[in-house]
DNA sequence: CTCTGTGCAAAGCGTTTGCAAACGA
DNA sequence: TCGTTTGCAAACGCTTTGCACAGAG
C-alpha cells in the first residue's frame, strides 16, 4: 500500500485507516462502484459503515481528488482524478478501461463552432471487449 | 403537435393522450429531465401520475425510441434517439445542446488500439456557453 | 485537548411495483 | 371484448443526515 497520508493532508482530510484503504482500493481497481468498495473495506474493517464510505467518497469528489464516472444503464464508478482520458466500456462484461485519445482537434473545433469555453471533455466508447468477442466464437 | 401515433404503433405501444404529449414535450425541449416532464404533463393532465411518466419513459427507452443522457453531477435527461451526435453542457446554466462532430477518426483509431468492437460513442463537452460568458463580463 | 471522522439508525429521494379501474384497438 | 395503460399507494434501493462516541493531530 502506497503512502497516501501526504495526499490526504494536502486536501485537509485526516489520514484515517479507512481512508487510506479506500484510496488504495480505488487505485488498485482503477474504477470501482460503491458496493464493491464497501465489500472490500468490510474485509479489513468489519464494522465500517456504508455511510462512512459515502462521506469519504463525497469529500474526495468535492475537493477534486476523485472523479465520478457515470455510465448509461450501469452503476456509477469512481476513479482517482487523472489527466484527460477516455473510457472504454464493455456492454457485455461491464469492464471499464482507460484509454488515451488525442482530442485536441475535437475541442478546438467544437469551441470554434459553438462559442463554448470548453473546460472538460468526456468520451466513453461502448462496445465489446476482445475477451467477450473471443468468448462468443 | 405532430402526429406520433404511427411512431407509437410501430413500437407496439398504444397511442394514449399522455404518451402523445410526453413525446411532444421531449421533442420540443430537446432534452428534458423527469421533473420538468412531469410538471409539463400535469398542466394538461392534472391527475397524471409520476409512475406513469416513468413507465412510459422506460418503455420507450427499452425499445430504443428514447435515449437516456447522463451528466456528471446533474439530473439524467431524455432525448429522442437520433443519429450519433455529441453534447455540449454548460456548467453554469445547465443548458444541454446537441452538436455534430466527426468522430470517425476517433472510433477507427480506438478500435485499432483497443481491440474493442465499438458500437456507440458518447461525447460530452463541459464548459461555459456564450450567454453565460457574456453575463460574467 | 480540540475538532474531525466513524458507526449506527433514521430520514430523504428518486424510481419501481402491484392492483383495480379506465381506456385503446 | 381483451389486453394494455393509468393513477394511486406502498415498497424499494440508493444516498444523506443527525448524533454520540472514538480517534487523529
Amino acid at each position: 500500500m502506497k503512502d497516501y497520508k501526504e495526499i490526504l493532508k494536502s486536501y485537509n482530510l485526516k489520514a484515517t485507516p479507512q481512508r487510506l484503504y479506500l484510496i488504495d482500493e480505488i487505485e488498485k481497481s482503477g474504477h470501482i462502484d460503491i458496493d464493491n468498495l464497501y465489500k472490500s473495506l468490510k474485509i479489513v474493517f468489519p464494522y465500517i459503515s456504508l455511510a462512512t464510505v459515502y462521506k469519504n467518497i463525497n469529500a474526495m469528489i468535492d475537493n477534486g481528488f476523485l472523479t465520478e464516472v457515470k455510465i448509461p444503464h450501469n452503476k456509477t464508478r469512481y476513479e482517482i482524478t487523472k489527466n484527460s482520458h477516455a473510457h472504454l466500456f464493455c456492454i457485455e462484461c461491464a469492464e471499464l478501461k482507460d484509454i488515451i485519445v488525442d482530442n485536441s482537434w475535437l475541442i478546438n473545433n467544437t469551441s470554434k463552432n459553438s462559442g463554448y469555453k470548453i473546460t472538460n471533455t468526456l468520451i466513453t466508447f461502448e462496445g465489446i471487449c476482445q475477451a467477450c468477442q473471443d468468448k462468443s466464437k
